[in-house]
DNA sequence: GCAAATAAGTGACCACGGTCAATTTATGGA
DNA sequence: TCCATAAATTGACCGTGGTCACTTATTTGC
């Protein structure tokens, strides 16, 4: 009945994601190819596959890794007090999410869990996301007519609409973080 | 000095594009394969690809077509005079844009022109979607703190997290039209 | 300790998008 | 009509993600 999991299926695992994160830091995201990962970490191709489903996973795994460490940077802060605060705050994660275009379309394309029973790594940044943001706007002086969570999935929508926007030549004229503020701001704090 | 674009030309591409939108018909487009196309045109591969930059280019073709059309059919109806009723008219838009998590995928990643020299179908589309919807603002009651265009491109940011989270086992909950409304209704009349 | 059972790893192979030097076909001028 | 030039087409070939029948290593029962 027991099923212990082998030493060498952590250790393989572990230089596989060890190998591809190196590539990563050395030559981005975009560049990074299954064969290069497998041969420094001297296994078969097989091998890789064995341990990752295909090699988006492993992309989810090396993205949501760095979500997780800039959404922990990002609660572990003083709550920001307006909106050019949340903005200012939530800039490291923009920014990586738009550090490639590659970057953005993974995420994007695994932001929503494919099925309740497997959330994968981005997918549940997004989620912690939308909590951390929530949890700023209840502590803050924004519209009361419409609760907390809703008011963060809407900063959510902004947010990758604006750096959508980043990566067109049309709408290039206004910066990203100019462009999220005036959203935000008609967002959190309407003057009807 | 002459460059007439000789008949061949026309019959090629022509009959290339008819094909691949046989197939999309018979299969959807995540099926579709530049070999089968190619197969069924009676041209060799290498054509396909004089013809269009990749099969991204003859998918943004396809699914702008398709995009084009339904805005067309949405912008040749009375103006819709409620939340509920921008809904409804955009919603042959956004069914075809969610019938495959491909074809969402898609056009999200060429909503945004790459280039100003060279804006794509889909890009053209999201465009049009704004200003649609910007027309429909300007005409009917809503918030007047802001202007038309930004609160058009709102609810394109809104519908597309709409459309993120329908493919999201977490949030299967609500359906799509009745999240989409409360986030316009929060956007587009907020009660403050 | 040893054999059977199970887990981990291997690498030849496939699918499919995309390239390019070579070939065929069309066009305009003499 | 024929030739020179340019345009269109061809298909063998490549890169890369992914598969699977088989081999090798590890664990378990006796």
């Amino acid at each position: 009945m027991s099923k212990p999991i082998q030493q060498r299926t952590l250790r393989t695992r572990a230089r596989l994601l060890e190998e591809a994160d190196a590539l990563v830091r050395e030559s981005g995201y975009e560049a990074l190819r299954v064969e290069d990962v497998v041969a420094r970490a001297g296994v078969a191709k097989g091998t890789f596959f064995a341990h990752f489903r295909d090699k988006d996973a492993l992309m989810e795994l090396l993205i949501g890794g760095e979500l997780d460490t800039l959404l922990e940077r990002a609660e572990s802060v003083p709550v920001p007090r307006d909106v050019a605060g949340i903005c200012a705050q939530l800039m490291p994660l923009h920014s990586f999410m738009t550090s490639e275009r590659y970057v953005f379309d993974v995420i994007l394309r695994y932001s929503g869990a494919a099925a309740v029973s497997e959330i994968g790594p981005i997918a549940k940044s997004f989620d912690r996301y939308v909590t951390l943001v929530a949890g700023w706007i209840s502590a803050g002086s924004y519209r009361r007519d419409v609760d907390a969570e809703l008011l963060a999935e809407g900063v959510q929508a902004f947010a990758v609409q604006s750096m959508a926007l980043q990566f067109c030549a049309l709408h290039a004229a206004q910066s990203f973080e100019a462009r999220l503020q005036t959203y935000l701001r008609a967002w959190l704090t309407p003057a009807v």
